[in-house]
DNA sequence: CTGCCTTGACACGAATCGTATCAGACTTTA
DNA sequence: TAAAGTCTGATACGATTCGTGTCAAGGCAG
Protein backbone atom coordinates (compact mmCIF):
# COMPACT_ATOMS: atom_id res chain seq x y z
CA UNK A 1 0.00 0.00 0.00
CA UNK A 2 1.66 3.32 -1.28
CA UNK A 3 0.15 5.93 1.05
CA UNK A 4 2.31 8.38 -0.10
CA UNK A 5 1.83 9.06 -3.63
CA UNK A 6 3.53 11.03 -6.17
CA UNK A 7 1.39 14.14 -7.24
CA UNK A 8 1.41 16.88 -9.56
CA UNK A 9 0.59 19.96 -7.38
CA UNK A 10 0.00 23.72 -7.48
CA UNK A 11 2.68 25.90 -7.20
CA UNK A 12 1.89 28.04 -4.54
CA UNK A 13 4.13 30.52 -4.41
CA UNK A 14 2.83 32.82 -1.51
CA UNK A 15 2.97 29.97 0.80
CA UNK A 16 0.51 29.41 3.50
CA UNK A 17 0.49 32.96 4.77
CA UNK A 18 -2.19 34.06 3.42
CA UNK A 19 -6.00 32.41 3.25
CA UNK A 20 -5.59 31.44 -0.41
CA UNK A 21 -8.59 30.81 -1.52
CA UNK A 22 -8.69 28.36 -4.61
CA UNK A 23 -9.97 30.88 -7.28
CA UNK A 24 -6.80 32.53 -7.54
CA UNK A 25 -4.32 29.75 -8.53
CA UNK A 26 -4.62 27.63 -11.54
CA UNK A 27 -8.32 27.30 -12.27
CA UNK A 28 -8.00 27.53 -15.68
CA UNK A 29 -7.27 24.15 -17.45
CA UNK A 30 -4.19 23.74 -18.19
CA UNK A 31 -3.29 21.77 -20.97
CA UNK A 32 -1.49 19.29 -19.05
CA UNK A 33 1.25 16.77 -20.78
CA UNK A 34 1.70 18.67 -24.12
CA UNK A 35 4.92 21.17 -22.80
CA UNK A 36 7.18 20.51 -19.53
CA UNK A 37 4.73 22.85 -17.34
CA UNK A 38 6.89 25.01 -15.09
CA UNK A 39 4.26 25.79 -13.13
CA UNK A 40 3.58 22.08 -11.43
CA UNK A 41 5.99 20.27 -9.21
CA UNK A 42 6.60 16.52 -7.79
CA UNK A 43 6.29 16.60 -4.16
CA UNK A 44 5.82 13.55 -1.78
CA UNK A 45 5.24 12.97 1.78
CA UNK A 46 1.66 14.31 0.92
CA UNK A 47 -1.85 12.80 1.59
CA UNK A 48 -5.04 12.65 -0.28
CA UNK A 49 -7.99 13.34 2.00
CA UNK A 50 -8.91 9.89 2.08
CA UNK A 51 -5.37 8.69 3.20
CA UNK A 52 -5.11 11.63 5.61
CA UNK A 53 -8.79 10.80 7.53
CA UNK A 54 -7.93 7.17 7.96
CA UNK A 55 -4.45 8.35 9.49
CA UNK A 56 -6.22 10.73 11.96
CA UNK A 57 -9.49 8.03 12.23
CA UNK A 58 -11.22 11.12 11.21
CA UNK A 59 -14.28 11.41 8.88
CA UNK A 60 -13.32 13.50 5.48
CA UNK A 61 -16.55 15.83 6.29
CA UNK A 62 -14.57 17.15 9.34
CA UNK A 63 -11.30 17.87 7.57
CA UNK A 64 -13.62 19.77 4.65
CA UNK A 65 -15.17 21.95 7.59
CA UNK A 66 -11.81 22.51 9.28
CA UNK A 67 -10.55 23.97 6.18
CA UNK A 68 -13.83 25.80 5.60
CA UNK A 69 -13.54 27.31 9.00
CA UNK A 70 -9.92 28.55 8.02
CA UNK A 71 -8.12 26.31 10.98
CA UNK A 72 -5.97 24.60 8.47
CA UNK A 73 -4.85 25.05 4.93
CA UNK A 74 -3.82 22.08 2.75
CA UNK A 75 -1.89 22.14 -0.25
CA UNK A 76 -4.22 21.66 -3.52
CA UNK A 77 -3.59 19.34 -6.99
CA UNK A 78 -3.87 21.28 -10.22
CA UNK A 79 -7.51 19.36 -10.27
CA UNK A 80 -8.32 20.60 -6.34
CA UNK A 81 -7.71 17.55 -4.58
CA UNK A 82 -6.28 18.51 -1.45
CA UNK A 83 -3.04 16.85 -0.26
CA UNK A 84 -2.33 16.92 3.20
CA UNK A 85 1.45 17.21 4.50
CA UNK A 86 2.94 15.85 7.71
CA UNK A 87 2.51 19.60 9.29
CA UNK A 88 -1.35 19.27 8.25
CA UNK A 89 -1.37 16.64 10.02
CA UNK A 90 0.15 17.52 13.04
CA UNK A 91 -1.65 20.80 13.11
CA UNK A 92 -5.35 18.96 12.68
CA UNK A 93 -3.53 16.59 15.45
CA UNK A 94 -3.60 20.01 17.48
CA UNK A 95 -7.06 21.34 16.68
CA UNK A 96 -8.37 17.91 18.20
CA UNK A 97 -6.17 18.13 21.19
CA UNK A 98 -7.66 21.60 21.87
CA UNK A 99 -11.06 20.34 20.85
CA UNK A 100 -11.48 17.04 22.70
CA UNK A 101 -9.10 17.23 25.53
CA UNK A 102 -9.92 21.47 26.66
CA UNK A 103 -13.09 21.32 25.09
CA UNK A 104 -12.72 24.38 23.02
CA UNK A 105 -15.57 24.76 20.63
CA UNK A 106 -14.06 25.43 16.51
CA UNK A 107 -14.44 28.92 17.14
CA UNK A 108 -11.91 28.43 20.74
CA UNK A 109 -9.34 26.50 18.40
CA UNK A 110 -9.39 29.23 15.94
CA UNK A 111 -8.66 31.94 18.61
CA UNK A 112 -5.69 29.95 20.18
CA UNK A 113 -4.09 29.07 16.78
CA UNK A 114 -4.09 32.78 16.41
CA UNK A 115 -2.65 33.49 19.71
CA UNK A 116 -0.10 30.46 18.99
CA UNK A 117 1.21 32.09 15.83
CA UNK A 118 0.80 35.43 17.54
CA UNK A 119 3.32 34.48 20.12
CA UNK A 120 5.60 32.69 18.35
CA UNK A 121 5.92 35.56 15.99
CA UNK A 122 6.63 38.39 18.75
CA UNK A 123 9.42 35.67 20.36
CA UNK A 124 11.12 35.47 17.05
CA UNK A 125 10.51 39.75 16.65
CA UNK A 126 12.09 40.16 19.90
CA UNK A 127 14.63 37.32 19.51
CA UNK A 128 15.81 39.44 16.16
CA UNK A 129 15.63 42.71 18.06
CA UNK A 130 17.79 41.56 20.61
CA UNK A 131 20.49 40.35 18.78
CA UNK A 132 23.10 42.30 20.04
CA UNK A 133 22.12 41.72 23.60
CA UNK A 134 22.70 37.33 23.72
CA UNK A 135 22.36 37.70 27.78
CA UNK A 136 18.71 39.33 27.01
CA UNK A 137 18.07 36.69 24.35
CA UNK A 138 18.47 34.03 26.50
CA UNK A 139 16.14 35.17 29.53
CA UNK A 140 13.29 35.99 26.89
CA UNK A 141 14.08 32.69 25.27
CA UNK A 142 13.38 31.09 28.36
CA UNK A 143 10.44 32.50 29.15
CA UNK A 144 8.76 32.41 26.49
CA UNK A 145 9.14 28.69 26.37
CA UNK A 146 7.68 29.09 29.73
CA UNK A 147 4.52 30.45 28.31
CA UNK A 148 4.08 27.47 25.45
CA UNK A 149 4.62 25.03 28.64
CA UNK A 150 2.35 26.85 30.49
CA UNK A 151 -0.91 26.53 27.47
CA UNK A 152 -0.92 22.38 28.56
CA UNK A 153 0.30 21.74 24.87
CA UNK A 154 0.68 17.96 23.64
CA UNK A 155 4.21 17.08 23.64
CA UNK A 156 3.34 16.94 19.57
CA UNK A 157 2.75 19.83 17.00
CA UNK B 1 -31.18 54.04 45.34
CA UNK B 2 -28.00 53.15 47.00
CA UNK B 3 -26.30 50.60 44.68
CA UNK B 4 -22.86 50.65 46.68
CA UNK B 5 -24.01 49.58 49.99
CA UNK B 6 -21.51 48.42 53.06
CA UNK B 7 -21.57 44.91 53.83
CA UNK B 8 -18.99 43.05 56.56
CA UNK B 9 -16.94 41.09 54.65
CA UNK B 10 -14.92 38.41 54.59
CA UNK B 11 -11.03 38.64 55.32
CA UNK B 12 -9.91 37.00 52.24
CA UNK B 13 -6.21 36.69 52.44
CA UNK B 14 -5.17 34.56 49.84
CA UNK B 15 -6.63 37.14 47.13
CA UNK B 16 -8.05 35.40 44.53
CA UNK B 17 -4.73 33.73 43.10
CA UNK B 18 -5.55 30.23 44.36
CA UNK B 19 -9.91 28.85 43.04
CA UNK B 20 -10.74 29.59 46.19
CA UNK B 21 -13.42 27.05 47.03
CA UNK B 22 -16.02 28.86 50.05
CA UNK B 23 -15.38 25.94 52.11
CA UNK B 24 -12.12 26.70 53.43
CA UNK B 25 -12.80 30.43 54.76
CA UNK B 26 -15.36 31.23 57.09
CA UNK B 27 -18.17 28.35 57.21
CA UNK B 28 -17.77 27.83 60.56
CA UNK B 29 -20.66 30.22 62.67
CA UNK B 30 -18.80 33.32 63.90
CA UNK B 31 -20.62 34.85 67.11
CA UNK B 32 -21.16 38.29 65.25
CA UNK B 33 -21.85 41.02 67.29
CA UNK B 34 -20.32 40.00 70.56
CA UNK B 35 -16.83 41.21 70.29
CA UNK B 36 -15.44 43.37 67.80
CA UNK B 37 -14.69 41.27 65.08
CA UNK B 38 -10.70 41.02 63.57
CA UNK B 39 -12.25 39.09 60.75
CA UNK B 40 -14.59 41.68 59.00
CA UNK B 41 -13.50 44.80 57.76
CA UNK B 42 -15.53 47.26 56.12
CA UNK B 43 -15.35 48.07 52.15
CA UNK B 44 -17.22 49.51 49.42
CA UNK B 45 -17.56 50.07 45.39
CA UNK B 46 -18.91 46.14 45.51
CA UNK B 47 -22.06 45.22 44.62
CA UNK B 48 -24.61 42.11 45.80
CA UNK B 49 -25.61 39.52 42.98
CA UNK B 50 -28.88 41.31 41.97
CA UNK B 51 -27.30 44.41 41.77
CA UNK B 52 -24.31 43.58 39.34
CA UNK B 53 -26.70 41.37 37.39
CA UNK B 54 -28.66 44.87 37.00
CA UNK B 55 -25.43 46.32 36.13
CA UNK B 56 -24.19 43.74 33.38
CA UNK B 57 -27.76 43.15 32.13
CA UNK B 58 -27.04 39.80 32.54
CA UNK B 59 -29.15 36.85 34.49
CA UNK B 60 -27.83 35.83 37.84
CA UNK B 61 -27.98 32.27 37.44
CA UNK B 62 -25.43 33.31 34.50
CA UNK B 63 -23.14 34.59 36.90
CA UNK B 64 -23.70 32.12 39.63
CA UNK B 65 -22.48 29.62 36.67
CA UNK B 66 -19.36 31.51 35.65
CA UNK B 67 -18.46 31.37 39.65
CA UNK B 68 -18.91 27.47 39.17
CA UNK B 69 -16.94 27.47 36.25
CA UNK B 70 -13.88 29.14 37.91
CA UNK B 71 -14.16 32.14 35.80
CA UNK B 72 -14.85 34.76 38.38
CA UNK B 73 -14.27 34.96 41.96
CA UNK B 74 -16.08 37.54 44.00
CA UNK B 75 -15.62 37.77 47.64
CA UNK B 76 -18.31 36.86 50.26
CA UNK B 77 -20.17 38.48 53.23
CA UNK B 78 -19.88 36.57 56.17
CA UNK B 79 -23.24 35.53 55.34
CA UNK B 80 -21.55 34.29 52.07
CA UNK B 81 -23.66 36.49 49.76
CA UNK B 82 -21.55 37.13 47.08
CA UNK B 83 -19.72 40.64 46.43
CA UNK B 84 -18.48 41.56 42.55
CA UNK B 85 -16.08 44.27 42.77
CA UNK B 86 -15.18 46.33 39.99
CA UNK B 87 -12.77 44.45 38.84
CA UNK B 88 -15.36 41.05 38.75
CA UNK B 89 -17.93 43.29 36.53
CA UNK B 90 -14.59 44.43 34.03
CA UNK B 91 -13.84 40.43 33.69
CA UNK B 92 -17.44 39.53 33.37
CA UNK B 93 -17.28 41.80 30.28
CA UNK B 94 -14.42 40.32 29.35
CA UNK B 95 -15.57 37.24 29.62
CA UNK B 96 -19.38 37.79 27.65
CA UNK B 97 -17.18 39.82 24.65
CA UNK B 98 -15.02 36.11 24.12
CA UNK B 99 -18.43 34.75 24.88
CA UNK B 100 -20.61 36.57 22.22
CA UNK B 101 -18.42 38.31 20.16
CA UNK B 102 -15.64 35.40 19.43
CA UNK B 103 -18.12 33.05 19.95
CA UNK B 104 -16.09 30.82 22.38
CA UNK B 105 -17.87 28.53 24.57
CA UNK B 106 -16.76 28.41 28.46
CA UNK B 107 -14.14 26.43 28.17
CA UNK B 108 -12.35 28.62 25.41
CA UNK B 109 -12.83 31.60 27.90
CA UNK B 110 -11.45 29.82 30.43
CA UNK B 111 -8.51 28.85 28.48
CA UNK B 112 -8.23 32.82 27.09
CA UNK B 113 -7.98 33.95 30.45
CA UNK B 114 -5.58 31.27 31.72
CA UNK B 115 -3.38 32.73 28.39
CA UNK B 116 -3.89 36.24 29.44
CA UNK B 117 -2.80 35.34 32.94
CA UNK B 118 0.34 33.83 31.92
CA UNK B 119 1.20 36.07 29.53
CA UNK B 120 0.77 38.86 32.04
CA UNK B 121 2.97 37.06 34.22
CA UNK B 122 5.96 36.07 31.57
CA UNK B 123 6.06 39.71 30.37
CA UNK B 124 6.53 40.88 34.42
CA UNK B 125 8.85 38.50 34.75
CA UNK B 126 11.06 38.91 31.67
CA UNK B 127 11.18 42.59 32.80
CA UNK B 128 12.04 41.61 36.28
CA UNK B 129 14.95 40.03 35.01
CA UNK B 130 16.54 42.57 32.24
CA UNK B 131 16.34 45.08 34.77
CA UNK B 132 20.15 45.79 34.41
CA UNK B 133 19.46 46.05 30.64
CA UNK B 134 16.86 48.80 29.77
CA UNK B 135 17.41 48.53 26.44
CA UNK B 136 16.02 45.32 26.37
CA UNK B 137 13.18 46.27 28.58
CA UNK B 138 11.84 48.36 26.06
CA UNK B 139 11.28 46.15 23.65
CA UNK B 140 10.09 43.50 25.15
CA UNK B 141 7.69 46.10 26.54
CA UNK B 142 6.56 46.79 23.46
CA UNK B 143 6.27 43.90 21.52
CA UNK B 144 4.55 42.14 24.51
CA UNK B 145 1.80 45.20 24.29
CA UNK B 146 1.57 44.45 20.43
CA UNK B 147 1.04 40.51 21.74
CA UNK B 148 -1.71 41.56 23.78
CA UNK B 149 -3.24 43.79 20.94
CA UNK B 150 -2.57 41.29 18.62
CA UNK B 151 -5.46 39.10 20.54
CA UNK B 152 -8.55 41.48 19.67
CA UNK B 153 -9.09 42.18 23.05
CA UNK B 154 -11.50 44.93 23.81
CA UNK B 155 -10.71 48.34 25.07
CA UNK B 156 -12.02 47.91 28.78
CA UNK B 157 -10.47 45.08 30.93
C1' DC C 1 -40.88 39.63 60.16
C1' DT C 2 -40.27 40.48 55.30
C1' DG C 3 -37.50 40.40 51.41
C1' DC C 4 -33.58 39.01 49.17
C1' DC C 5 -30.06 35.85 48.93
C1' DT C 6 -28.06 31.05 49.28
C1' DT C 7 -27.30 26.07 47.22
C1' DG C 8 -28.72 22.31 44.36
C1' DA C 9 -31.45 20.26 41.09
C1' DC C 10 -33.98 20.02 36.94
C1' DA C 11 -35.64 21.65 32.36
C1' DC C 12 -36.33 24.40 28.27
C1' DG C 13 -35.09 26.33 23.42
C1' DA C 14 -31.39 27.58 20.59
C1' DA C 15 -26.95 26.79 18.86
C1' DT C 16 -22.81 23.96 17.92
C1' DC C 17 -20.27 19.84 16.46
C1' DG C 18 -19.17 15.61 14.29
C1' DT C 19 -21.02 12.71 11.24
C1' DA C 20 -23.71 11.23 7.36
C1' DT C 21 -25.96 11.38 2.92
C1' DC C 22 -27.23 13.10 -1.64
C1' DA C 23 -26.51 15.11 -6.34
C1' DG C 24 -23.88 16.33 -10.27
C1' DA C 25 -19.34 17.40 -11.97
C1' DC C 26 -14.51 16.65 -12.19
C1' DT C 27 -9.83 14.15 -11.55
C1' DT C 28 -6.97 10.24 -11.15
C1' DT C 29 -5.64 5.77 -12.18
C1' DA C 30 -5.72 1.42 -14.42
C1' DT D 1 -12.07 4.95 -22.02
C1' DA D 2 -14.04 3.09 -17.71
C1' DA D 3 -14.01 2.76 -12.85
C1' DA D 4 -12.98 4.73 -8.58
C1' DG D 5 -12.31 8.56 -5.89
C1' DT D 6 -12.77 13.47 -4.88
C1' DC D 7 -14.88 17.92 -5.64
C1' DT D 8 -18.69 21.51 -3.98
C1' DG D 9 -22.93 22.59 -1.81
C1' DA D 10 -26.88 21.45 0.61
C1' DT D 11 -29.40 19.13 4.07
C1' DA D 12 -30.07 16.47 8.30
C1' DC D 13 -29.30 13.70 12.39
C1' DG D 14 -28.18 12.89 17.55
C1' DA D 15 -25.48 14.54 21.26
C1' DT D 16 -23.79 18.26 23.78
C1' DT D 17 -23.43 23.11 25.37
C1' DC D 18 -25.20 27.56 26.87
C1' DG D 19 -28.14 30.95 28.76
C1' DT D 20 -32.11 31.21 31.05
C1' DG D 21 -35.81 29.93 34.08
C1' DT D 22 -38.01 27.65 37.96
C1' DC D 23 -38.49 25.18 42.24
C1' DA D 24 -37.53 23.96 47.22
C1' DA D 25 -35.57 24.58 51.71
C1' DG D 26 -32.77 27.41 54.34
C1' DG D 27 -30.07 31.71 56.02
C1' DC D 28 -28.96 36.67 56.34
C1' DA D 29 -30.09 41.86 56.12
C1' DG D 30 -32.75 45.62 57.24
Amino acid sequence: MNQQPRFKVENRSQEQAAPSRPEDTGLSPVDEGQAPDPQTIEVEGVYIISVAARILDMHPQTLRKYERLGLINPGRTIGMLRLYSIEDIKKVRLIRYLSDELGLNLAGVQFALAAFDNMSAIKQRIGSRLEGIPAAQQVVQEEMDLLFESLNLPVDR
